[in-house]
DNA sequence: AGATTGTTGAAAAACGGTTTCAATTTGACT
DNA sequence: AGTCAAATTGAAACCGTTTTTCAACAATCT
């Protein structure tokens, strides 16, 4: 059966992210196209750690592993459609990789771990320089702010 | 007996540290002297996780505990002694804060964790300017590049 | 359909880091 | 120098995140 309105994920989107895994020999699966999804669907910008994304699958009613979602995760950024943002606070957070050059950074709650996103063009020329000048292949600049939020700076620190 | 030749944490710097820790309630210890005596006895600009700190301290005879250690990392990171990165990898380094503003970045090969650094003076004033825009005081800015390094480039990655 | 190879989920393990707690050390004050 | 309260320590237990192991399962190839 066949649909003329294609889902959030169409299947031409489908066929291509097959077709991308297969080229290197590796399968499209359910769980995989699941976890793509959700990062499609996200608003631009947005980042999700292993659990949200077992929190939002199990919630939906799929059946699906951790270990499965750290593959997958892995297997995407390796292969470029997602990145992974380190900012600090002892997870891992994904973010779908657009196909342009990465214009967006972050600036950190150390305190309580709220982010803020901002567009700076100008990172990417000093990244591009400076992996060339050392010989190093780029995948991926980031800046990333860490600051103590306005809700935060009221609070005291302990030792 | 008394040389004119000052080891490399000099009884002065001793002093002021003591001075420091004590204005805050906190107090002058051998193994917080330790700890930052390697960190003063670096080369510019590099860095080390708690366990390396752990393991040149063991070597060297001394009996500390891995717990002391990550007490007396946060301790010196709150009083503005150290720094802490975070260059993916899951595990923290840190550096001697220099009395100047931070103006060196890194660039780390994600298959073998090698780091280069660089200097990148135009990273601060975008830093201040976000930390200001969203009413966020302050801390630290990272800016980070991932990417692979020569002798890495040659090998495939694993799935 | 059958063979081959990649993939999965559950459980166990590894890893970096933190907390707990009794024993010890430090700094302040006689 | 001696006393005392408070800070600090190390060992062990613990925690959350991520990785590995392994037997069962599913996608692709012939």
């Amino acid at each position: 059966m066949s649909s003329n309105f294609p889902p959030a994920t169409s299947s031409r989107n489908l066929e291509q992210l097959k077709t991308l895994l297969n080229q290197e020999g590796f399968r499209l699966t359910r769980q995989r196209q699941k976890i793509l999804e959700i990062f499609r669907s996200l608003p631009e910008g947005d980042h999700l750690g292993a659990e949200e994304i077992y929190q939002t699958l199990t919630n939906a009613g799929e059946t699906i592993g951790i270990s499965t979602i750290y593959r997958a995760l892995h297997l995407m950024v390796n292969m470029g459609l997602l990145r992974e943002l380190d900012l600090a606070e002892g997870r891992k957070l994904y973010e779908l990789a657009t196909p342009s050059v990465h214009e967006h950074h972050h600036l950190v709650c150390v305190q309580c771990g709220a982010v803020q996103e901002f567009e700076e063009t100008s990172m990417a020329t000093v990244g591009v320089q400076e992996a060339e000048r050392h010989g190093f292949a780029l995948l991926n600049c980031q800046f990333t702010v860490y600051a103590v939020c306005p809700t935060c700076q009221g609070q005291l620190r302990s030792p």
